[in-house]
Order: structure tokens, then C-alpha cells, then sequence
RNA sequence: GCCCCCGUAGCUCAGGGGAUAGAGCACCGCCCUCCGGAGGCGGGAGCGCAGGUUCGAAUCCUGCCGGGGGCACCA
């Protein structure tokens, strides 16, 4: 029995209790009623509230109405029992019978196990990382490449059409000064005061030298010119290589400079005359963002006739949407929540309303420690920890699960030295190695001739109290997923699979799964193989969920 | 000055109104004749402060204190 079977259950015993008059409900039956399962297991194996939530609509005391429940459900198919508890829970046990047929939901969905059974028909664009091509990636947009995918990853498995995009900021001054301090470097001299000073200006440059050999020669404008452009598509090539090693694919990468080149942002700018939300003023072209509540209004069009970025940021999301999004998903670091009242009020300008059709997550600021000394990731200062450098420290897997096991929102602190010292000082391992240990029983029953089958399942035999625990975890997997897409929180999938691991590991540790030595495979043998099947499925899906390996020996 | 995020165990962090607030690390002790000890079992310690809403608040609201980030006709 799973919690949706189960609050199908406490639904219908609602329903009949109103259909024969026990109980009169002014709104009617609830469509669903939520199950928890409680902290200590005195209090059975799910419990709800439903009873106190019902307390006014019933017109009755809580507990009244959890002793009708009670007894009505306590008649459910699958419903071992049910007593009413505190000031009107109602605990619940479910039969070992019912609790044990979960594992063969698990094994009979397979990889699609947690995953949507419907599509929701909603297309989402989801835009991260976004770094300006002038430098490597850092821990910061590191963070963001983790979160970014493993949210799209469970975004998808939510029943929706996701696509990664990336935005190449490849317009603008800072190009200008990338190429100007690239070629200072070739030049033996140093970047400009406002340029890029890190240590891989200087490599880039002769890189770009190499490739271009008459770049010298060139006339001063047509070299600035040729080192920015060079400089840029090394740097995209580079950052790309970067992503896909860290296995963070994009569907699209997104030129800010192929908007001007089409008449994109003349279009945006045309969206925005008609709904009324342009205007002149100082020689300037506005858009009255304060109509949608933005500290100020903002400038498209500059008194020197230059376009600004937000200009370009306006025409990218009408782009956006008129590629057929219906939700434009937006993950940015703390350092741009300044964005996030503008574009809220940009996309009720051109129409749209906030929250719906855009959707702005901040996530917190990353900090690394060494020694006890904080990293400074500031490109001027050229001491970048970066994604490459990362991953030849930590590992993917390590990195990918580090970052993604901790909400976006929450500042986060790591140590390089607890990170890299001891490998199992990472949850990550915990989890994989549950894998490797479920993997490994699997290979072992295959030795022995034994295969989890589910004709010969018999799922009462899952009756002790560890078999349950981890019978309820694997229940869990769907909701969980559902509630990660709902919230856009990727971390709580890494959280499940902490505690599915560690429901796992008590079971094996008191739960002989195979037959030993002459011993005769009995049902108990095969129900416990079912059950290692099961939970080996619901793990790898949640790691693949996160982009991180499932491996079968470590 | 205004806005956003955060404040939970010695440290890093979970906990979307529910019953006795949880993990990992660190510290102490214990558990393999047998499926992987990268495991299991036990031990101490905590919701920044003050109000409010509620039958019930770490969770929601207000103020204060402390930490981080942000304010542009920059990108």
C-alpha cells in the first residue's frame, strides 16, 4: 500500500461515512487527505491529521470524528489498524500483506518507478549559469550547473518538457575589455585597470596566437577585434567541454548577439508600445516597470541611442515565450537578486504574470574554504577555483552530490580539505555504496541460480519491522519527486536517498537476504530478494535523477 | 537608507503548522563462523532575542540583534 492508495482509502471511508449520514461535511469530502508517517513508530505506520482539519467542517470534536474514521477504515482491505491518538491523530498500520506489495510496484515501473505516470503538457524553459564567455567557470556557477540540471532532471520525471538553456552574454563592454586585456598579454603588458587580470588571460593569449600567427600584425582596431572574438570562442568551447564533463548538458546555447541580429529586440520593444508600458523621457526609451511593482522604471534605450542589457533581457524572454514556453524558469545567483523585481515586472509588462509564466529562483552564494582561509573566486584577482579544477579535485560524483544535497537557497559553506581528505566523509558515498552492496546481493543470488521473481512473491513474508521501515521508504520515492518538481527543490532527492540508504543498510544488517550454506531457499529468501531488487531500482533512479553514478562495485 | 537570503548540536547542514527537533563530521564505547565494516548499535549537546496568530510554531506575521548579498542611462 502505498500513501496515495492509502489516502484513496481514508477518502473513501470519509465518503461513506457522509453517504449513511455519520458525518455531515459543509464543503464536502476532501479530493485527497495528506498521510505522514510519524516520528516514532508507537505511532503506527502512517498517520494523519485529517480528523483536527475536518474539526470545523464537521462541526464536531476532532477526536469524535477520528474514532469514526477509525472504525470505518479499520475494515480497508490492506488496513492492519487504526486508533485515534493525542488530540485526535489518527495512527495507522498497514497489513504486512499490503506493506510488501510496494516492492513489487517498484520492480514492475522499473526506471520509470517515481516518475509521473501523466505528462502535465507544460513546456519549460529553464535558464542557468548564464556566464559572460570571458572566463572559466567557477565554484559559484558550479553550484548552479548541479542544481540547474538535477532540478531539469526532476522537473522531467515530474511529467514536464524541459529544456536546458544557457545564455552567452557575448555583447557588450566587458567583451570589449576581455579582448583588450588578451591582447595586452600577447603584448607582454598588462590588461587595462577595469580588465581581466587572472592567470589564464596570459595562457588564453598565446593560445590565441598560436592559432593565429599574423594576429600581431594586425592594425590595432582589427586586433583587438581578433583577439575578443578568439578569445570568445575558445573560452565557449571551453566552458562547454567543462559542462558536458560535469555531465551539465544544454539543449540550447543562447546568443544575446543573435537577438540584435535578428529584429528580436525591435520586436520585444513593439510587444511593449502595444501594452502601453513605453515611454520617452531625457532622450532615453523606458519601460514603466513600477506599474508591476519595481523600485524604478527602466531604461531600454540609452539618451546615446545604445541599447542596454535589459533591453536585451526583455527581447529574450518575448523570445522565449514565443518559442512556445509556458513557463520561463529563471536560476540566478544571490549576486543578481536585484533582477528579480525587474524581470517580474517586465514580464507583466509585456503581458505575463509573474509566477506563472516566469519564475525567478535565487540561490545563496557558495564559500569555499582552505585552511580555514575562505577562497576568493574574483577573476581580477585571477584566483578562480574553477569547475575544472573542481572536478579534478573532488570527482564528479562528489561535486555533482555535494552541491545539489543542500536547498539553493541556503548559503553554503565547504571545506576543500574535508571534501578531498576522506571520500567517505561525503553522504554521497553512503548512498553509492548502498547501491553496490544491493548490486552486489543481486550478482550473489544470481550465483546461486536465484532471480527476484515476482510469480513467487509472496509480500507478506516483509514482516519485520526493518522490512517495513524500508518498504515505507521505497513508498515514499513518488512524493518526494513530486514535491522536489513542485518546490524546485533537487536537494530533497539527495536527502531521500540518505535515509533510504540508511533504511537499507539496518535491514541488511539484520536481515539475511540469501540462503547460507545447504540452506534451502524458503519464501522469506525470495520475498527479501524482491525487496534488494526494489530498493536497488528506487536508488539508482534517484541518483540518476541527480547525475550522479549508480555504481554497481566500488 | 531601501530590498532579498540566512541565523537549529563544537563544525557543516536537514526539518513546507503537529506528538519526544534530526543527520554527517568530531569525541567515547560496542558489534563480523555467513550476502561488501565505505556498514550497524549506544552515549552528550541545540531552534539568535522579544512579541503576535493558532488547539498546536524551528516552521506563519511584526520588531530588534547578528552574518551575507543587492541598489546604475554598468555588463
Amino acid at each position: 500500500m502505498t500513501p496515495d492508495q492509502l489516502s484513496a482509502a481514508i477518502v473513501a471511508a470519509l465518503q461513506s461515512l457522509v453517504d449513511d449520514s455519520s458525518l455531515t461535511l459543509s464543503d464536502g469530502v476532501p479530493a485527497s487527505v495528506r498521510v505522514e508517517r510519524p516520528k516514532v513508530k508507537e505511532h503506527g505506520d502512517y498517520a494523519t491529521n485529517v480528523a483536527m482539519q475536518l474539526t470545523k467542517k464537521a462541526g464536531r470534536p476532532p477526536r469524535e470524528i477520528a474514532e469514526l474514521l477509525a472504525d470505518r477504515l479499520s475494515a480497508s482491505d490492506g488496513i492492519a489498524g487504526a486508533e485515534v491518538a493525542g488530540p485526535g491523530f489518527l495512527n495507522i498500520r498497514v497489513a504486512a500483506g499490503a506493506q510488501g506489495d510496494v516492492a513489487r510496484h517498484v520492480l514492475e515501473a522499473g526506471e520509470a518507478y517515481g516518475h509521473a505516470n501523466e505528462s502535465t503538457g507544460r513546456r519549460i524553459n529553464l535558464e542557468f549559469i548564464s556566464a559572460n564567455p570571458t572566463g572559466p567557470l567557477h565554484l559559484g556557477h558550479t553550484r548552479w550547473a548541479a542544481v540547474g540540471d538535477a532540478l531539469s532532471r526532476v522537473l522531467r520525471a515530474a511529467g514536464n518538457e524541459v529544456i536546458n538553456e544557457f545564455y552567452i552574454n557575448d555583447r557588450g563592454s566587458q567583451m570589449d575589455k576581455f579582448g583588450a586585456s588578451l591582447r595586452a598579454r600577447a603584448l607582454g603588458q598588462e590588461p587595462p585597470e577595469d580588465g581581466y587580470h587572472g592567470a589564464y588571460v596570459a595562457d588564453l593569449a598565446d593560445q590565441v596566437v598560436t592559432a593565429h600567427p599574423g594576429i600581431l600584425e594586425l592594425p590595432e582596431d582589427e586586433q583587438l577585434l581578433a583577439f575578443r572574438e578568439e578569445g570568445y570562442a575558445m573560452q565557449l568551447a571551453e566552458q562547454r567541454s567543462e559542462l558536458e564533463e560535469f555531465r551539465t548538458v544544454f539543449d540550447v546555447w543562447f546568443s544575446e548577439r543573435s537577438l540584435h541580429e535578428s529584429d528580436a529586440v525591435e520586436h520585444g520593444m513593439k510587444r511593449l508600445r502595444e501594452q502601453g508600458r513605453l515611454f520617452e523621457d531625457g532622450g532615453a526609451t523606458w519601460m514603466r516597470t513600477t506599474d508591476f511593482g519595481d523600485d524604478k522604471d527602466r531604461v531600454l534605450v540609452r539618451s546615446n541611442g545604445e541599447l542596454t542589457y535589459f533591453a536585451s533581457d526583455t527581447a529574450y524572454y518575448v523570445n522565449k515565450r514565443e518559442r512556445g514556453f509556458d513557463q520561463c524558469l529563471y536560476l540566478l545567483g544571490a549576486d543578481h537578486h536585484g533582477y528579480v523585481g525587474r524581470l517580474s515586472a517586465m514580464a507583466a509588462c509585456v503581458g505575463d504574470t509573474p509566477g506563472e509564466q516566469i519564475e525567478i529562483l535565487i540561490g545563496q552564494l557558495v564559500k569555499i574554504l582552505a585552511n580555514g582561509q575562505e577562497l576568493k573566486l574574483s577573476k581580477r584577482a585571477g584566483t578562480i577555483v574553477s569547475l575544472r579544477e573542481l572536478i579534478d579535485l573532488i570527482g564528479v560524483d562528489a561535486l555533482r552530490y555535494t552541491l545539489i544535497r543542500y536547498p539553493a537557497d541556503s548559503p553554503l559553506t565547504l571545506d576543500v580539505a574535508e571534501m578531498t581528505r576522506k571520500s567517505n566523509d561525503n553522504p554521497v558515498y553512503y548512498v553509492q555504496y548502498a547501491h553496490a552492496r544491493l548490486a552486489s546481493i543481486v550478482r550473489n543470488a544470481a550465483d546461486l541460480g536465484l532471480k527476484s521473481e515476482l510469480a513467487a512473491f509472496d509480500p507478506s513474508q516483509l514482516s519485520t519491522e526493518r522490512e517495513g521501515d524500508l518498504l515505507r521508504s521505497l513508498a515514499e520515492f513518488p512524493r518526494v519527486v513530486a514535491q522536489a518538481a513542485e518546490l524546485r527543490e533537487p536537494h530533497r532527492i539527495a536527502r531521500y536517498l540518505e535515509d533510504t540508504a540508511s533504511a537499507f543498510h539496518k535491514f541488511y544488517d539484520t536481515c539475511r537476504v540469501l540462503p547460507q550454506g545447504d540452506e534451502e531457499t524458503n519464501d522469506v529468501h525470495r520475498a527479501r530478494l524482491v525487496l534488494v531488487a526494489a530498493t536497488r531500482q528506487v536508488v539508482a533512479n534517484g541518483l540518476t535523477m541527480l547525475g550522479v553514478s549508480a555504481p554497481d562495485r566500488m
